[in-house]
DNA sequence: TTGTAAGCGTTATCAA
DNA sequence: TTGATAACGCTTACAA
């Protein structure tokens, strides 16, 4: 951990300003001279400081990733997929888990402004409006996935949840369901309100009543989902068909449902939204409107890099990925009653 | 993001020693004057340079963790941990993505050290030997995970997981089993090869000759379980329970299974290892040892720290975690042949 | 082609 | 209590 560039130019014969030409491939140097400084800088086994590098340069060549949760499914996929792109391009990523805490998401975004990130991405809450228009004030590189926030100018990478949850809905009405209770996320997320938009567009569309009871929020967890799901069976009379706000959400009803004594899809279907990998694995298969976390998080990464780079400036883009229903096991067709 | 402590000791008209003074609460300073800075910082949006303040401390209050992949539902687990421990240190974590493959791993590492992280975290390869033995001659501080690597004398928490192999496969056996396939895990990681000897040492002490043909080795994916199961309930005579080197192959295994038209736990037993939310999630629920990943995470991060800080030095140390077996649906007494 | 030296933003030493 | 000032390790004009 001692050795400089100064030893490694001493011990080249050059000066450190050679040294620092090739080893960044900048300028012009003998070949010759080249190979004596790299044999020095391997015979020490010298490792370039890039926090020395990070000074100068203005650059860190690291960008920050906030999202609430490690532990959720969804997010190692989001978080692979930047992870991916960044190390392509050079750059390393810190992981910051904020559990949708706004104190929290303001403590991490300060942490890694003080270490100089060269951009953030960042899932956060709603109430995080002023963070983010503080940080493009200060022109900080960032996009907002996952979650739309306000009508923020930023680059933003989200699905279409209200359209998912339209197609999710238009499925369940299409099997005969006109009993459909909602078992909805996070209320202060925009996804959990752009899914609940979605859900409450196919019931208008298909001319049946919006009912304010038959939809209640928790948060995005199995637990939730659970609870939310004992709720919803308890209600008279019993929906026939559930939306789910993601797929652990579905999956804690499905289990509800079970203790409850009644079968998946026979006496009630679901519909999940994400598709992580546990709704292919369990069965039945859990139908749900699958999202393209990784390569989401690849574009999100990709976009940072242009705002980075400069290669792209001006007001915020979009792109809004089109979700795809997948249908499985657990929705079913509604018989009459006879 | 231009402005620097200069700017805030000239607002306040102060020295630059003075700020930095207050702002790390080192040294004596006037109340009056403390006031003074600190308003000054906050008019000015004053953001600290963790980089330049790590280049003079030798201290950038960041980690590395390397792992092999986010996407393994074990990884968030451990990930979780780690974060949570670090930042309540305030310190930020570096993330890593290897594939388990070598390559990555030193390129990662090699990442990390000119990142001047404070310290490594390391999942890897048994294959890694080296890298670690490096890492700690050069004052490296780093703990090693989940994984043992060879003898090195590193400090390093894992599950016992030859202990944890044998409790699943006496499992087994008390419930009858004879002929009980291994759906193995990653051949070159000790972890699988360890969970491999326990199975073989359950074996032999129930006096069941080992066979080589009943354990097939693949990697700690659902679809090598897929693969492997299939392989494996193609034998004849057909195993009638599967331990398997991890929950995500498990699952693998029981969907070969239906597959081929056994049902579980009928037809055929199976035990994972990890306890992932998924375990717990399908049905019938998964029986498997539980490791306490979160907990390990957290632990990891407190060692790591210790040696960082200098707090301890010396030899090595291991905390080794003894795993739990959660016994659920997928395993049953095996009756008799009449 | 290559070397010298002036920063980059902080901390820490030494006087005052 | 506080202020200069010398590092920290590297990049980058500016000269040579």
């Amino acid at each position: 951990m001692a050795v400089t560039i100064r030893d490694v130019a001493q011990r080249a014969g050059v000066g450190v300003a050679t040294v620092s030409r090739v080893l960044n491939g900048t300028g012009y140097v003998k070949a010759e001279t080249r190979e004596r400084v790299l044999e020095a800088a391997a015979a020490l086994g010298y490792v370039p400081s890039q926090l020395a590098r990070g000074l100068v340069r203005h650059l860190s060549d690291t960008v920050g990733l906030v999202i609430p949760d490690i532990t959720n499914p969804f997010f190692p996929l989001i978080t692979r997929g930047v992870e991916d792109a960044a190390s392509e391009a050079g750059y390393t990523v810190f992981l910051c888990n904020t559990d949708n805490d706004p104190a929290l998401e303001a403590h991490d975004v300060q942490k890694l402004r003080e270490r100089r990130v060269d951009g953030i991405i960042f899932v956060g809450t709603t109430e995080r409006r002023e963070l983010v228009d503080r940080l493009l004030a200060d022109g900080v590189p960032m996009v907002v996935m996952d979650r739309q926030l306000g009508h923020a100018d930023v680059d933003t990478v989200l699905v279409d949840n209200r359209w998912g949850a339209l197609a999710a809905c238009r499925h369940l009405i299409e099997l005969g369901h006109r009993r459909i209770a909602h078992a909805a996320g996070h209320q202060s997320t925009r996804t959990g309100q752009d899914r609940h938009e979605g859900y409450r567009e196919a019931l208008e569309e298909a001319g049946i009543a919006y009912d304010p009871a038959a939809v209640v929020w928790g948060d995005f967890t199995y637990e939730s989902g659970y609870r939310v799901g004992q709720v919803l069976l308890g209600r008279y009379p019993r929906p026939t068909a559930i939306f789910a706000g993601n797929d652990l959400i579905a999956l804690g009803v499905i289990r509800a449902a079970e203790e409850a004594g009644l079968s998946v899809p026979d006496d009630l279907s679901v519909v999940g939204f994400d598709d992580i990998q546990m709704s292919a694995v369990v069965r039945p298969g859990l139908t749900t409107v699958r999202q393209p976390a990784r390569e989401m998080g690849r574009l999100a990464m990709a976009m940072l890099l242009e705002r980075i780079t400069g290669k792209v400036s001006g007001p915020g883009r979009r792109h809004v990925f089109q979700p795809e229903l997948i249908v499985r096991g657990t929705t079913r067709r509604r018989e009459p009653l006879a």
